[in-house]
DNA sequence: CGCTATGCCTGAAAGC
DNA sequence: TGCTTTCAGGCATAGC
């Protein structure tokens, strides 16, 4: 499910329950998601303060007073929802969930002390919940290779042609990975490319001209990239199935999606006069015009 | 029943 | 042989 817009609005939306807070109690519902929670987990979280919670790629990261980070990923169909018990002083700045739903898939809460309950819902329990020293996790396996955060300003035309150079995979493959650009999904890949007007289907090193230097449509894809997210988050991202924000109610992109989902729909691009196709690449589904995305 | 789904790790296959 | 790149498979569940 959640791709960066939805990963950030989830972090904008804890971040007013949880930094500056203790974690009171950890309740673990089950022993594992996509993989066991570390047999330390409770021990290393319980009594500890939140300092931050950021953001790095699609994980979420709350660093803690003891020097650990947790590492948190959504997976497919995670979601976080802030509900406030009954006598519990609102926090100012959040925003709770009306009410609790989908209880067999709440696998973790988080007891905090600013008498938020923090739950984590995974009906597909492909989401991630580690703990690990902040010195090292940079270092670690998942995060180590993770590439450039698109809406750095220091990603640019030249850190992308640098990614790209070389690569003969089509250009949606290599968008989807990671190591090149971090936080891009199925989504905003497809739209960030009709917005830049490029093929999924055109050869990735094709945006690299002789020597490396980038070309004017790897400038246009970093335009398009850093477009399509900044409007997403600002949208509270994009619900489909899954996606909520903390408070329970529903991103709003997805009323403003250009091609995702809209096969045989007309394209937007002016004057273009195409429709929306939907091709299959790397197993997954891909929405373009073949007209105006070259 | 079959197909689809916002992610991504693993391992096999292919290419050099 | 070995490194790199690319892709299919699989994970677990829900909805149509």
């Amino acid at each position: 499910m959640p791709e960066l817009p939805e990963v950030e609005t989830v972090r904008r939306g804890l971040a007013p329950v949880m930094e500056g807070a203790t974690i009171r109690a950890v309740e673990l519902r089950r022993p594992d998601l996509r993989r066991p929670f570390p047999n330390d987990f409770r021990l290393r979280l319980e009594g500890a303060t939140v300092t931050a919670l950021r953001r790095r790629a699609k994980y979420l990261l709350a660093e803690l007073s003891t020097g650990d980070v947790v590492l948190m990923h959504l997976g497919m169909s995670g979601s976080f929802r802030i509900e406030r018990p009954a006598g519990a002083a609102a926090v100012p700045g959040a925003y709770y969930h009306a009410r609790s739903e989908d209880l067999a898939h709440d696998h973790v809460v988080l007891a905090m002390s600013s008498g938020a309950r923090v739950v984590f819902n995974d009906p597909r329990r492909f989401g991630l919940m580690l703990v690990v020293a902040a010195d090292e996790l940079d270092a670690h396996p998942l995060l180590r290779a993770v590439g450039p955060e698109p809406l750095d300003p220091g990603f640019d035309a030249a850190k992308l042609a640098a990614a790209l150079a070389g690569k003969a995979a089509p250009l949606k493959a290599a968008l989807l990975d990671q190591t090149v650009v971090a936080g891009l999904g199925n989504i905003y890949v497809c739209e960030a490319l009709h917005l830049a007007r490029l093929s999924p289907r055109r050869r990735a090193g094709t945006l690299v001209g002789r020597g490396g230097v980038p070309t004017p449509r790897a400038v246009a894809l970093v335009e398009a990239i850093k477009m399509v997210l900044a409007d997403a988050i600002t949208a509270g991202g994009s619900s489909l199935r899954d996606h909520r924000q903390t408070d329970g109610t529903l991103g709003l992109f997805q009323h403003r999606f250009r091609v995702y989902d809209r096969e045989g729909a007309p394209c937007v691009t002016p004057g273009c006069g195409g429709v929306v196709r939907r091709i299959v690449q790397s197993g997954r589904s891909t929405f373009f015009c073949t007209v105006c995305q070259k």
